[in-house]
Order: structure tokens, then sequence, then C-alpha cells
DNA sequence: ATGTCGCGACCATCGCGA
């Protein structure tokens, strides 16, 4: 059981780089960020033919999450609950698991793209305080269903020195400030588990490079996608990885997928 | 030191968001 989450930077952009992805790795349920595009307009019949359901939360221009799944999928929320909100951000569903299944009959599954943040001491900052502190209060709920359960998206949070290449560089920025990284270690700490540095003491494990200033061929990189399980999901969590090997392809997203395999 | 994309308004560059 493979789960993934990828920030495709406009999904419109992305397609070919998606389908060539979803074949080669071919994942059970996907997370998408970033559509930039309205339910409409997304390419739902390319990804469906691969054999996904595709369940879209889109926005014209900016934000839409979208969750793609080979098994059932139940959407139970289009938006962040208790979050009112102009932006698509949010979007939870439950996927029923293939038969005979040991994690058992359901996983429930919630897709995120956190409001970046900058610059710090603004309102955009403020929001995406109040998004985490909402996405905290949400979760604890969510966390006493006693489920398995994975959070997955692009956080824009480096929870760590050590998922920058050079973290002196992001002094001062929101993806690095101290409330941003409290918030995140606040929500871990619920019992969510970050898949990626659960099963690897690897260093450089980026997942977003800038466009600008050669930052990729320098792997000036920092890691802000991540993967959170709930403790019946970590139970099973077997590896995790990241497909940094998509940021050297012509067009890419800044982004790459980061993905964890689940036991069963 | 700088270096880039994607979108939409609106036609050709620009502002915004990241």
């Amino acid at each position: 059981m493979l789960i993934a989450t990828f920030n495709v930077n406009s999904i419109r952009q992305r397609l070919a780089h998606l389908m060539r992805w979803l074949k080669s790795r071919e994942p059970d349920v996907v997370c998408l960020q970033e559509l930039k595009c309205l339910d409409e307009a997304f390419p739902r019949e390319e990804i469906e033919a691969l054999g996904y359901r595709v369940e879209t939360f889109g926005q014209k221009t900016f934000n839409g999450v979208a969750i793609l799944s080979r098994h059932g999928v139940e959407i139970e929320h289009r938006g962040l609950p208790g979050f009112p909100d102009e932006q698509a951000r949010y979007i939870e569903g439950v996927v029923s698991l293939p038969q005979g299944h040991r994690s058992g009959a359901v996983l429930r599954i919630a897709g995120v793209y956190f409001p970046n943040g900058n610059p710090v001491g603004s309102p955009k900052f403020e929001y995406k305080r109040a998004f985490m502190a909402a996405l905290t209060r949400h979760a604890e709920g969510l966390l006493a269903l006693e489920e398995p359960l994975i959070i997955a998206g692009d956080f824009n949070v480096i929870p760590q020195p050590q998922d920058a290449r050079f973290p002196e560089n992001w002094r001062g920025d929101a993806l690095f400030q101290s409330e941003s990284r409290a918030d995140f270690r606040r929500l871990c700490a619920l019992g969510f588990t970050d898949a990626i540095r659960a099963t690897s003491d690897d260093a450089r494990l980026y997942s977003f490079w800038d466009y600008q200033a050669g930052a990729w061929p320098r792997d000036n990189g920092i890691r802000i996608d991540h993967l959170l399980l709930s403790p019946l999901a970590a139970d099973r969590l077997m590896e995790a990885g990241i497909d940094r090997e998509l940021r050297a392809e012509e067009k890419p997203s800044d982004h790459v997928p980061v993905w964890c395999r689940l036991r069963g």
C-alpha cells in the first residue's frame, strides 16, 4: 500500500510528469497540491484511464488539492472543518482498502496545502498560524477515531535545521520561523509519525528546490512536504522515500513526490 | 550579485504569489 503526496505547481503544466510518475511508481493513493485550476479544468479522464478515482477541490489560479485513489474513496470534507476559507487547501476522505488488507477496512487520508505565510509579521503569517491551529484541532478529533490516518501534503514548514541545505538562509522566513516550527511540533505531538524521519537518517532529504538561483544544481533544497501517520498507520510503516529525480526532468514542478509504504 | 515559474488580465508586458 503506497501513499504519496506531490505538489505539482499547476496540474495542467505537469500532467505528463504526473502520468509518467504514476505509471512507474504505481501509488495506491496520491494527494496533489497546487492544482491552480477549477474542478472542470482538471484533466480527470487521463488519470482515470490509469485506474484512479479522482476527487478534486479546485480553485482558479491558486491553490487547489486533490486525492487520487486506486481503491474506493469517499470524500468527507472539501475545506478544513471549523476554518471558513476562500482558499482550496484541504480535502479529506476515507479509502476502502482491498479485501484482506491487514491495516483494516479503511485508511483515512487528508491532503493539505498550507499557506506559505511570508512575510513574517503580516496577515499572511497569521493566516498560516490560524490554519495550523484549525488543523491541529481537527486532527485531535480524527485521532480519537483510532483509524489508520495519514495527513499528507505541502506543509510549508521546514521542521528542523537538517531539513534545509543552508538553514541560515531561511532565518526570518515563514517556512522556518520558530512559531511555524513550534506549531508543526504541536501537531506532531498529538501522536503523529513523520514517515521520512522515522525511516531514514540520510542527509539531504529534500522535497523542494526553488526555481531561482540554481537551487537544484546546487542541491539547495528544503523538506516541506510531509506524511504524518497516526499510530495505527505508523504501526504498518515499512519504508518511505522521496522521488527527487523528477526535479531533473524538463519543466519540472519545484516540488517532488514524497511517499510511504504501509504493510498489508 | 543575480539567476524562475505559472496565472490572468489582456494583447506584450506586468503584478502577484510562491
